[in-house]
DNA sequence: TTTTTTGTTGATTGACGAGTCAATAAACTT
DNA sequence: AAGTTTATTGACTCGTCAATCAACAAAAAA
């Protein structure tokens, strides 16, 4: 009984179970058919919606983003003040739907990609430039001039603590990562102070 | 004509060539004939030498965490004052021989790997749990009892710069990641005091 | 009601690559 | 000299998978 209207809903399903595969398998060597068993259909339509296993990833991480992006854009839309903005982007990198096992696996998965697959290197790219401007911006009336390399290095740190938590045994825990990150800006800022 | 004595010369040329290919491709997708063609050899001698294409690269990682502690350990020794040891970490981490564009698509290569294969993972750890008590002994005297949670935050650090670094286009340079990291460890050094 | 579009899959193709094997040869041992 | 160990490779096996195809079903359009 094929019903209209499924290629959304259809993709959407295969782009979740990208991301649950790749975190349970921890690599890209995860096969089309797995993905699309677990979203629930042959792998003959997931190459039908998406054309390759590369742009399924693509999607996957660009989903992904998409919702880091959303996220950020509320915490700051309530934030008050210009320390308040800084946490507010800390808050949202760590919160529990970005911060989660399988979402930091895909990450790491996507960092490797990015070094032989232009799109995803752009896709990156793009995702350090928004970071690295709102970070910048939010940090421009507490350090002045010195916004720039606080950020660069908040930037670099917080990817690092991504990284740490793929080798971690226990759950996420993204208040102990935020709470490193918030120890670090303020010590920054104390010293510009 | 073949001579004796072969085997450490042979597993020495995989190794290297393991991560001069890796970083090439930017991945794990290499073959054991490309790696095996760029150590001078046959795939079947690759493989005779080194069980599996996975024994390979888990040597090479070990070749260049063995590289990684002996310069670090080299520096400790004619490092001078704890702010001195700890500088000697740092510039050690992002020496032109450790952070180059090949070792680090290896790296991250291994941090992937080390989410699927138990002996990665164990390596991972062990050369973490190194670098995490190395810096923190060399801050204990600065910082006392807040010596370890600068070192995770410094870890994480260094994690970060080595993931940025494979995304830049132009050649590394260490010399700007160290900078990065000293005045992150100022900062929170001036807090202490 | 024919035709077209959309959804769906089992079966197949085609390529690729890890690992094995048999065979060859030079050195070392006895 | 006969036997053993080490070095070395071309050819081959065997499994895996991304991608394609042919075919079928149902809704929508004509």
């Amino acid at each position: 009984m094929p019903k209209l209207g499924m290629e959304p809903i259809r993709k959407d399903a295969l782009v979740k179970a990208t991301i649950v595969e790749i975190g349970r398998v921890g690599s890209l060597d995860v096969t089309v058919s797995q993905i699309a068993k677990r979203a629930g259909m042959s792998s003959a339509l997931a190459h039908h919606y998406f054309g390759s296993k590369e742009d399924m990833f693509l999607a996957a991480m660009r989903h992904v983003m998409t919702l880091y992006g959303a996220e950020v854009r509320g915490a700051l839309a309530v934030a008050e003040g210009p320390e308040g903005r800084v946490r507010a982007i800390l808050r949202a990198s760590f919160s529990p739907g970005n911060f989660r096992r399988d979402v930091v696996g895909a990450w790491l998965n996507f960092w490797v990609l990015a070094q032989s697959v232009p799109e995803a290197k752009r896709l990156l790219a793009v995702y350090q430039g928004r970071l690295r401007s709102n970070l910048t911006h939010a940090l421009r009336p507490l350090a002045g001039a010195r916004a720039g390399e606080i950020a660069a290095g908040l930037g670099a740190l917080i990817d690092g603590l991504y990284l740490r938590e793929v080798l971690k045994s226990g759950p996420a825990d993204g208040s102990a990562a935020v709470a490193v990150a918030k120890r670090h800006l303020e010590a920054e800022l104390a010293r510009g102070a």
